[in-house]
DNA sequence: CTGTTAGCGCCTTCAG
DNA sequence: CTGAAGGCGCTAACAG
């Protein structure tokens, strides 16, 4: 009964399949590499039969040792617990079964040290080739890792560091919000944001909110971090004089349900007294408010498969400039949005 | 400029080092495998300045080959976009991260074929043990596959299994549910669980439901599952006559997020018509309806935790009877529940 | 078509 | 304390 508690150690290995077959490791290893066409019908099938028998599987890190070739892709994710880096992550995926890659995930957790550690253990795996959703530090490191291996960046670029980037188009999207935001009355606007720490998808939203924000004379808009004491700050904002209707803009899901929870908490009517629109579309916002939170919504799966196909442009040996993507959003109208007098 | 994009192929080696350094390959093993004892301080030094200048990462993957030994944890997960998982994954990578190994996942994507492919892919990667959230078929693979690794299973169970399982005590959780709906006053219960596919976690919560519903005169309850014309059934529960207040008991973070979007689309206000608990709590609960959904939070990082920590002593060598860890949910009220007068 | 021979990068006796 | 030699499981030329 606890015989299943008893891993038996040493796997079959080839020669154990080659002797129990009676032909050479060289046969088992073209059995197993594809070469069947290089093999008798009946020695293929002995073979076969063999690996049957036996619960023969290779074994992949000797196969990569050998061949140079292990068929892991790393992906380094800044935040587990954001669902834009997990449907980014199942894009990926999805692509790399499609592609027959193994994808191998490592947490950063936002730490800059484990982003380091991380880097060197994805490394020392023999990834060929390292999809990355970085902190924006450590560019040394991964300039370096560059040297040796391919690389393609996630929502977030970095400085000075030359690399294929799939994201979204941050200019448009801030655009298609303050746009619709002002087609339905809203005048005065606060952009919402977590902390700018140097994340690059969150500078360029605040960046383009501000620059578009100072070309239109017929709106009001300023930015407030969800640090510090953040409900006083928005109550600030709703309590103060301004140019009409108020409006939030959440720049990324975090940013929206820190927003959602302390307007509650301030006793607004959602969304009569304010309005809200989203960065990102997360499955509850239909669910909150009068009619739900009108949201922009990342193609996360376009872009996690882009982002493997770009890495593997890169291992079939590509050697153009760094390519980059910038992907639409994609404006889901809700409640949170309702058209109004101003 | 784009040097960048030209992986120089051919990592260092450790015979690079050993001849750069002046001593032998066996040395420079004896530095990176941490027997730095053994060697003279000055050897130590000059390998140590060697492998600094050369940017020497020793990799893994021979090691692993020649010691047997890889450091890596394989994870399977049955889907990566539910929260849950997530949540639980987190927890195993800290403990990972803790206990020096790597965690390689895998998402089944709820797919019966995909579960058998990763199983085989993580097998031949070497992981050193296995850590499942199954789909609960495939009962023969996993049997097999445990002959060979350690593997503990998370949150479901198989019939004719026997393994190291860690998760959530179900009967407990639900009886919590329905003494808190009881005491609040609802009398007319509905419990919404996902198709019930065979997932042990599923089939425990609704057959405890069932079970404690049976044995408790005051209460009348029904089982409803999300699939087919959902919102229909959930309308006729809302109109047929009961033995006094409604609720819905949300067996899962997707229940609750179909259970409330159905609600809503059925005018339902929430939750003045209707009182509702959901199992898992998701960090969007808070913000829906008048004061947000109670919930029974799983400790879903003790968990994630706990289940590395039964691997590692398989590990270790532990050979005693598969172990369970049931763990309690915690209650967390919110508005969903509020007192009422039945 | 098939077997033999070298290693891939590293660790591990076993002698110095 | 250190080096030389052999082999982990597998593949890739070469010869047959």
């Amino acid at each position: 009964m606890n015989s299943i508690l008893l891993p038996s150690r040493g796997r079959v290995t080839i020669s154990e399949v080659a002797s129990a077959a009676g032909v050479s490791k060289a046969s088992v290893s073209r059995y197993i590499g594809g070469d069947r066409q290089l093999l008798a019908e009946a020695t293929a099938e002995r073979i076969a039969q063999t690996i049957e028998r036996l619960g023969f599987r290779p074994n992949q890190m000797a196969r990569g040792l050998k061949r140079g070739r292990t068929r892991l892709i790393g992906m380094l994710v800044a935040d587990i617990l954001n669902p834009y880096s997990v449907a980014v992550m199942h894009g990926v995926e999805t692509a790399c079964q499609r592609h027959g890659y193994t994808l191998v995930v490592c947490n950063t957790n936002r730490d800059d040290e484990q982003e380091c550690r991380h880097l060197a253990a994805l490394q020392s795996y023999n990834v060929e080739g390292l999809i990355v959703n970085t902190l924006g530090h450590h560019a040394g490191e991964l300039k370096d890792l560059q040297n040796r291996l391919p690389l393609v960046l996630v929502d977030r670029q970095m400085e000075g560091f030359e690399a294929d980037l799939v994201g979204l188009d941050n200019t448009q999207a801030v655009r298609q919000a303050i746009d619709h935001l002002q087609q339905r009355g809203y005048r005065d606007l606060l952009l919402v944001s977590e902390p700018l720490d140097g994340t690059s998808s969150r500078q360029e939203r605040a960046q383009a909110f501000r620059t578009q924000i100072a070309a239109n004379p017929s709106l009001k808009g300023r930015l407030l971090e969800t640090n510090g004491d953040f409900t006083a700050k928005l109550k600030t904002f709703l309590t103060e004089p301004g140019p009409g209707p108020k409006a939030v803009f959440a720049a990324n899901g975090m940013a929206a349900l820190t927003s959602t929870a302390s307007l509650r908490e301030l006793g607004c009517r959602l969304f009569e007294d304010i309005g809200l629109i989203a960065l990102d579309d997360l499955d509850w916002y239909p669910l909150v408010g009068n009619g739900g939170i009108t949201a922009l919504a990342q193609p996360t799966e376009a872009i996690g498969i882009t982002a493997l196909e770009y890495l593997l442009a890169r291992l079939n040996g590509s050697r153009s400039a760094a390519q980059r993507m910038a992907f639409p959003a994609e404006l889901r109208i809700r409640g949170s949005t309702q058209p109004r007098i101003s």
